[in-house]
DNA sequence: TATTGTTATACTCTATAACTATA
DNA sequence: TATAGTTATAGAGTATAACAATA
């Protein structure tokens, strides 16, 4: 395909195969979690209730890179599900903190091997050796694009699936 | 963040750095290519046609994960901006061949430019070396995944940037 | 007055279905 | 009958705005 370029070759497919390992990612993931209300977004809602590290809805909602009216609805199916409960904050009685039950952490141990499963197969197409260096990288990118891009802190982002963001949707708000 | 895990750790974050990365190379693209109908997604379907290997919107539209009514209002914005046109296919009067203009050439060629210094900027948190390897990295398993999974050929695809694809929308489709 | 969380609503984008034309 | 392309419509998902509770 590349060879079929006519000029501004090679260079400008790194979004393309983002893109595609996104995708692919993501599919790996989404099957791997049917159980988790809101999938592998849920996961991760779930996981910093787990650790105890989700001062607010709001706070996290920030981390995970949704939109705070979004992290209603997850976390009343989380609720909902059994898997976590909500606990106003005794020090600012705005804030919910998120707490997990017992099958909350059950439910997210089993699905993070699950996760790492699906995460090797999707790397499958990698010989060994490579699959650590390119998880490496990525990890490191993002890191400085968080640091240095306040808009990409955002973790497991809204939104729709708009690899192009168009002309509109989650990406660019 | 990774130290407050608690006990799935390290490895089950792939897809978020995935995300930051690729939501990042996202809204520079697209912040490269304002004057281009449909985004990075445009520059995609105007570039086959400049490389004249678009034999029809349905074989171009499943090359770049897209469905087929959004090649045809895509192709619609590109023609109405003067960018390509579409010629009935000799052979097979009901393929659509898309040819480019000469100002959509033109296009194609400057957004390329843009494209490719915007990649280099999404890609500056690594150190130089890294990224060229990065690059061949996501390539080569963009390749293997599109080969063993026909699901994900899809190039550029779709649609909403749903990193999780929670319960719907493009990505499962 | 400002912020957290919630709810209702509007908007964007995609996919489904039905239609035309070609084969 | 089957496929490419188009159009209209419905569906999923997000963000905006307005509201209640708390600070």
């Amino acid at each position: 395909m590349a060879a079929e370029q006519v000029a501004p070759a090679g260079d400008t497919d790194l979004g393309r195969a983002l893109g595609v390992v996104f995708r692919a990612w993501v599919r790996s993931a989404n099957a791997v979690m049917n159980d988790l209300p809101g999938g592998a977004r849920g996961y991760h809602v779930l996981a910093a209730a787990v650790a105890d590290r989700a001062g607010s809805q709001a706070g996290l909602a920030q981390e995970l890179g949704i939109d705070r009216t979004v992290m209603t609805y997850l976390v009343d199916d989380l609720e909902r599900a059994g898997l976590l409960q909500r606990r106003a904050d005794p020090a600012d009685r705005r804030n919910r903190r998120l707490v997990a039950t017992d099958a909350g952490t059950a439910s997210w141990h089993a699905a993070g091997r699950r996760l790492r499963s699906a995460e090797e197969h999707v790397l499958g197409g990698l010989p060994e050796a490579d699959r650590g260096t390119l998880r490496r990288l990525l990890a490191q990118l993002a890191d400085a694009l968080g640091d240095h891009d306040p808009f990409e802190q955002a973790c497991l982002a809204a939104a729709a699936v708009d690899p192009e963001g168009t002309r509109a949707g989650a990406v660019r708000a």
